[in-house]
DNA sequence: GAATTTAGATACCGATCGGTATCTTTGCGG
DNA sequence: CCGCAAAGATACCGATCGGTATCTAAATTC
């Protein structure tokens, strides 16, 4: 069974929940060769050098994430709705992730930022892009009537997002769900606070 | 001039700035002989391997942090101006850092929570030490009568530092304080929402 | 079905990893 | 000022790193 797309497909899969799980730099390609069954040669046949992977890897991981977060926010009528179910998505990368090793865009954002330029410049896009995606959330339950006016939409993206992340971290770390649970509390009462 | 106490002191302190900047797992000993002008034989001399050298300086990194925390919120009189001091404390891990990469706690807490448990426990104790300090600060507010009396401690210290470890890591990323004070302006609110 | 392209395996490269055994040098106690 | 213990330097170890050149085998093309 030789198929050049399978191949790179499961590359991309192990590599990225290697990445995710264990580090970008951590994780060599004997790693993946282990994890995918595959040599070097097919790895290198399909990706120029490591960094190009490690890139790929990433964008492999966030569109699963998104993937994720956009059908679960389209299940969803109302802007407070879609906004709830952004939070029990960031809970579920605590306990039932959809990708073990927590978070994709905090893993990497805190491996990258300071010597990892490649990566760190992809990971800001994807920051960017989740915040949009919220500011979006936002206008349109502004547009129906669903949240109040006013409101600093940027502001709220990003407030949303840090507590998070943060929360993620903070869980993780104490390999328990309460934190993130306050956290989630906390940002229920918040999204309340805009809802008409 | 030899003097191992200091030499011990300057491989810390190297060790922790690398460490700090760079990950754990990708800082290696010839980076640190590299950064002291120390030799191999100096630093396993006063650390038995990596990992103690590793667990060390994350506590010499988390003393600086510490220290410097504690002397910021001793200058402040109410509770109010305690916790704004912490704010304005995380701010600068962004901008002018007292440690060069961020926060320790959040790079060791995303690098070790999944596969270094002896630098994950240590992480995670240090995490309940500052948890335990902002709860203090929050237990003489409502002593002194400058905080309400029915709020939940605890909770109010895991939103405190999940919004704001979440806001360097979007703050580094974007290499821009301006994620990092929005949640500012908005833990602000939240603390004015508790005092009397 | 033979020829050719291409996917993937194998074997190797120099550099670097964490760690250690040994040697030299320094400073201190007598 | 001499002897000795401790501090630090040097030289090495096997393992592993990212990467490449080459070879084999499978698919595609005509």
């Amino acid at each position: 069974m030789r198929n050049p797309t399978e191949t790179k497909e499961a590359i991309l899969h192990h590599a990225g929940s290697l990445f995710n799980l264990q580090g970008y730099k951590a994780t060599s390609i004997s790693h993946i060769t282990d994890a995918t069954g595959f040599t070097k040669g097919a790895i290198y046949r399909h990706f120029s050098n490591k960094e190009k992977l490690e890139e790929q890897a990433l964008v492999y991981l966030m569109g699963i994430m998104f993937e994720k977060l956009r059908t679960q926010t389209k299940e969803q009528n109302t802007a407070g709705e879609k906004l709830r179910a952004i939070l029990s998505f960031f809970e579920s990368y605590v306990s039932k992730s959809p990708i073990k090793g927590g978070c994709p865009l905090l893993n990497v954002a805190i491996e990258a930022d300071d010597n990892s330029p490649h990566l760190r410049k992809k990971a800001n896009t994807i920051l960017e892009i989740l915040k949009e995606s919220i500011v979006t959330i936002l206008s349109n339950g502004i547009r129906f009537g669903q949240l109040k006016k006013e409101i600093d939409k940027e502001y709220y993206a990003t407030i949303l997002i840090a507590s998070l992340e943060g929360a993620i971290m903070m869980s993780k770390l104490a390999k328990s769900n309460h934190d993130i649970r306050s956290v989630i509390k906390h940002l229920d009462g918040f999204i309340a606070g805009i809802e008409i």
